[in-house]
DNA sequence: AAGTGGGCCTGAGAGC
DNA sequence: TGCTCTCAGGCCCACT
């Protein structure tokens, strides 16, 4: 599941193979995704030229040209597949769009679950609903001081909080759990419950974990490949995701880590670890 | 009015 | 073995 670590991963493996490519010709397999792509997007886009490509929260924006973005979002299963010059286009079943590049590049947008989107903007992208209530960027300025704003009024649960996008921008499962288990923070706790001092630490935590993840490639889970198709490997480091009854990894700790569910999604934690 | 939960969707894995 | 069933979860939106 791409998250942000997941998402900066292939932002930068599009920015090497594409940057400064026009699209000479492209194909839509497939426009019924959750948000529908546009009849007019090949049309559109045709030609155009990749000027810039960015991230923000799990979206990636593709600059085309001057005044046009092409807006992705990977989902759940999402995944850029990328066929430099010399290597033959091998089509997956769920490729639902595929470009090709005036220099023989290809790429193509895989996605099963079609739980993305792929959608065009113009220049004032920031302006649509999800970008212009996104929380911080995590790694970018943002303190402890700044989320303990942001939580001190909250009633719903500090994992609930750290996965909205409004609070802070580019969390998922993953990350939140192992984020709190670093932090010796319960899941369950209320936020307006978290200390100056815990959302400092929690801060520190969730910079750490991105960092480490972005730095080993991300993390790949079953739907996850970089955009030459090989894996990250920092899922071997999960302390507690998906570890549910396996020992706590702290050796001095004897419990088992719990799986709960929260808000229809799981939780896992060390009860004795995280308080 | 903030918080919760259903719906979307397919493939992997479990279980019989 | 092969089938069926459950579960995974990011985001949107309806409901309370």
């Amino acid at each position: 599941m791409p998250e942000l670590p997941e998402v900066e991963t292939i932002k930068r493996g599009m920015a090497a193979a594409l940057l400064g490519k026009s699209i000479s010709n492209m194909r839509v397999n497939r426009y019924d995704l959750r948000i529908p792509i546009p009849q007019d997007f090949a049309k559109r886009l045709m030609g155009k030229t990749i000027t810039k490509l960015e991230r923000r929260g799990k979206y990636i924006i593709m600059h085309m040209g001057a005044d046009i973005v092409a807006i992705l979002h990977m989902g759940m299963s999402g995944r850029i597949n990328i066929f430099p010059v010399g290597i033959e286009y091998a089509a997956q079943k769920h490729d639902h769009v595929v470009f090709n590049m005036d220099d023989g590049t290809c790429f193509a947008y895989e996605d099963p679950r079609r739980f993305g989107m792929l959608y065009l903007a113009d220049k004032d992208w920031r302006k649509a609903k999800r970008f212009a209530f996104m929380g911080v960027e995590p790694l970018d300025d943002w303190s402890g001081a700044d989320l303990f704003e942001s939580l001190k009024n909250k009633k719903a649960s500090i994992k609930s909080a750290l996965l909205d996008q409004r609070v802070v921008a580019g969390l998922g499962n993953i990350y939140v759990c192992e984020a709190l288990f670093r932090a010796y923070i319960n899941p369950t706790r209320r936020s307006n419950s978290i200390t100056k001092e815990e959302a400092g630490k929690l801060v520190k935590h969730v910079r750490d974990i991105l960092e480490e993840s972005i730095k080993s490639g991300g993390s790949t889970l079953k739907d996850y490949k970089h955009t030459d198709g090989s894996l990250g490997y920092f899922q071997h480091g999960f302390a507690v995701y998906d570890r549910a009854g396996k020992s706590c990894p702290n050796k001095d700790c004897a419990s088992n880590i719990l799986r709960i569910v929260q808000a229809g999604r799981s939780t896992f934690y060390c009860s004795s670890c995280q308080k």
